[in-house]
DNA sequence: CACATACGAAACGCTTGCGTCTCGGAATAG
DNA sequence: CTATTCCGAGACGCAAGCGTTTCGTATGTG
């Protein structure tokens, strides 16, 4: 997980391995002179074109629905050399799922309230954001029966950008507008919890007031108490 | 989303033709006459059997997992049956939904926080349940590009459940527990989007215990200030 | 009884998609 | 130059699934 394997233990039946995220020649020199095969090189733009067309497959058609052919169609390239990157369908929709964005945004304004609307404004135009949403629809089921994936998807596309979440939420029990004891990961929970719901499985309203007022909502759970209250 | 005992696929819309779309004399009034066509009746114990069935692979392989061979096979009837009473795949998969009829326990213990850390309660009872869970997995890809399925999804399935856990909210209020400018709709989203989100996306705990901390993580937002501090 | 319909099983034609393979051509190394 | 690898295109065999149809049999009505 940290940091790039690059063929290291076992690459599985993985042949050239293209890095999905990087390519393989990131590094610098370091690798060598053993980098440089004879022959032709494989395509940058294809690695590239391949991904793109395979995450916007997988929303617009569901993960059954994404086909080899249609991917390769779509990015303009021959079956093959789709096939002498990734040896599966899984395999090729396991690093689409890691090329994705990590849209890092932590706000920090010194203002728990500013940075959680700033926050979940963000998540609800990630929900109208088709390519977000219809992929990780088109991964609920999916991940249910293919473990694989789910850690993936979990590992390597949902915790990093929960991590930033929970930080904003810290960031303001360390300044002191949280209570101490406030939970974490349930409050980040409602929250997005909430923007989810609405976007995935009820189809209900997504105005942009929806994030301040669900951050209002909680805060007013979670904010410390005035003295005057107190 | 209420309690939710187990499956108990019933026969709910679905009075005498299994199949709302279509069938010879299919609407057959409120069960007075009995089949008035000559031959043999066709079989309760197989409408029942192949709607059983189908949600289980519907939840056990997904939308496009599903397959007609494998309901037949699994209802223990040829494909002939199956197809006797729904034209399509999706015309089966419709009614399956229709007769997802459990719950429908709406708590009224005259306090709106029992209430609701029941009905909260019976959500993450919901989210273990792996029929219900799997099978709204299912469906979250495929009602972005059928919207058949999305239409009787959210209006026959979803809209019921939501509308009794919106009453438990405003008896609440009726009561004078909770403030009358309640958001009702945004407070229920955060409640079940929470449990929703823990059990479907990002896989974290699902203690019971979250629903009492949810309940009141939101009710001190909401509920309405004691005198005393008022 | 005759007749009509349903039953399970299975064969059928058809389409789709997988993964492999071949083709002529293009790019790079030595 | 030759050798090597990649390129897009597409044909190939194979398997799975859809929806239809046929078979012999079972279960109803009049």
């Amino acid at each position: 997980m940290a940091g790039v394997s690059t063929r290291s233990a076992s690459p599985s039946a993985a042949t050239g391995e293209p890095g999905a995220v990087a390519g393989p020649g990131a590094d610098a020199g370091t690798g060598a002179g053993h980098d440089r095969r004879p022959g032709r090189p494989r395509s940058v733009e294809a690695d590239r074109a391949i991904l793109t067309a395979a995450l916007r497959m997988l929303g617009e058609h569901g993960f059954d629905g994404l086909t080899m052919e249609g991917v390769a169609s779509a990015a303009g390239v021959g079956k093959a050399t789709v096939y002498r990157r990734w040896p599966s369908k899984t395999d090729l929709v396991l690093d689409a799922i890691r090329s994705m964005k990590p849209m890092v945004d932590h706000p920090d304004h010194g203002d728990v309230r500013s940075d959680l609307v700033e926050l979940i404004s963000g998540a609800v135009a990630w929900g109208d954001d088709s390519e977000f949403t219809t992929v990780v629809a088109a991964l609920m089921s999916e991940i249910r029966r293919n473990s694989e994936l789910a850690v993936v998807y979990r590992e390597q596309f949902l915790a990093p950008r929960r991590a930033e979440s929970l930080a904003v939420i810290q960031r303001g029990i360390d300044r002191g507008e949280l209570r101490p004891d406030t939970d974490l990961d349930l409050v980040l929970d409602m929250l997005i919890g909430a923007i989810v719901y609405r976007s995935m499985i009820s189809g209900g309203d997504l105005t942009m007031s929806i994030a301040e007022r669900a951050v209002d909502q909680v805060l007013q759970g979670i904010r410390a108490l005035p003295d005057s209250l107190a």
